[in-house]
DNA sequence: GACATATTTGCACAAATATGCAATTATTTA
DNA sequence: TAAATAATTGCATATTTGTGCAAATATGTC
């Protein structure tokens, strides 16, 4: 993560901008422990594969992680790097160039 | 604008999470003044009609505005809008649940 | 009115995406 | 080893999406 130019960060906000990643970002937003994907199956109602590949774009994209604990796998956001990124954008977007 | 929900969350981010989007919202960033299309398509290679998609797009999830200026169409950023929801993604993503 | 400029819209199309189901892999338990 | 559980992967498919080009619309200028 940590998006630097448009590119990346449009590749982060992308993985975030589908309903159900999003639902299960809100769900792991709520969870102060990892969460197995057979849990957060219940936020989204979609097949299991279907969670799986969504977690796994989340994943690629740094917004969460996960272990391997025995055999599943338990998935938590990457709290601090995302809130900063959103941050920086937002600051971006909020700060005006005033010698054009 | 406004998102509460995680669907409306996530149709904010889908908007920006297009690189050529993402492109036009980085130039309205860095001018003072409303650009209208024209000046806009200089940011990203692709055709005029595309860039007005995208900035319909972009309007129609309120991440920018615009004015009719004569035959031109002057576009600017919602920043403050903006730039609140997505340090209200932040906060949230932040916030951990210490009594789950 | 005729022409130029700015923007949008209609159409076509290729590529990406989200999804479900079935099969597979990995791991634990009996 | 056999059965159960968790998760991923391999198709197939319907839908969405980004794009370009040409035509249409809107407005300004001569």
């Amino acid at each position: 993560m940590d998006p630097e130019s448009p590119d990346q960060m449009a590749a982060v906000l992308k993985a975030l901008g589908e309903a159900n990643r999003m639902s299960l970002v809100y769900e792991l937003c709520g969870a102060n422990k990892p969460q197995n994907a057979m849990c957060l199956c219940a936020c989204c109602d979609v097949d299991a594969s279907v969670v799986s590949r969504h977690l796994k774009i989340l994943a690629q994209e740094g917004i969460v992680e996960y272990e391997r604990k025995g055999r599943e796998r338990t998935y938590s956001l990457n709290r601090k790097e995302l809130a900063n990124s959103l941050r920086a954008l937002a600051d971006k977007i909020e700060r005006m160039n005033h010698d054009d």
